[in-house]
DNA sequence: CAGAATCCTGAAGGATACTG
DNA sequence: CAGTATCCTTCAGGATTCTG
């Protein structure tokens, strides 16, 4: 074995596998993503920037990101309401690695879809 | 909207989400990673190592990886048979950056779980 | 040993309707 | 507008069995 700092000891009940599967589900990421770059939206402008989430799974990520403290949600009383959200420090603190990793697919997606293609 | 290189047009059937769902899943970032870090290993000794994988699923995650090209598998033509696999060079640019996140993970584990906790 | 094939279950996620 | 509440479908993934 490669000197390396990851532990893979008790892999499967790993505390970072508890944070990281926070990111595997469908939409996490890019909410994390596009509140990185639009800084503060609205409910349903996060919704049609998006495009295809529903409002259920939407409210469900935004509420997961809430609890882990990586996105901040200011709701103004008003009638109708106004809610908006934002990236909150430990949120920006991931933006810079979630980018890096979409950097990564986007240089080497062609590469990628060829390998697909030839091996069916 | 700050100036940013991530395009969010057309951001559902977006190429490079297609490329990283492939690693949403629930063994595929696990599998690079543990590779990263043993250079060489047999389908058995990833198994044993990751502890829960089925058979079937380190299979299919393997032959996902293969196709895509970030794992190599090399087979002995012996009984009983051999394969080896190990990350190919596309797989090793993508290594630092899963490492990245996970490091971000360890780091910042502890503030998560607290948040959790608080919100219930 | 390294898998392929089959069956089965739970949970993620979508569609729709309703509400403060 | 910003959700919640239900119902329903799909499919990732586990357990088991079989094989070259």
């Amino acid at each position: 074995m490669k000197e390396n700092q990851i532990n893979f000891s008790e892999v499967d009940n790993c505390p970072v596998r508890n944070i990281l599967d926070r990111f595997g589900d469908k939409w996490s990421t890019l909410v994390i993503l596009i509140l990185g770059s639009y800084d503060t939206l609205r409910f349903n402008e996060l919704q049609k920037m998006i495009g295809t989430v529903s409002q259920k799974m939407l409210a469900v990520t935004l509420k997961k990101l809430e609890t882990d403290g990586l996105v901040s949600r200011k709701v103004y009383p008003q009638v109708p309401p106004k809610v908006e959200y934002s990236l909150t420090a430990l949120g920006l603190s991931l933006l810079p690695k979630l980018e890096s990793l979409v950097q990564w697919a986007n240089e080497n997606r062609t590469i990628i879809t060829e390998n697909r293609s030839l091996k069916g």
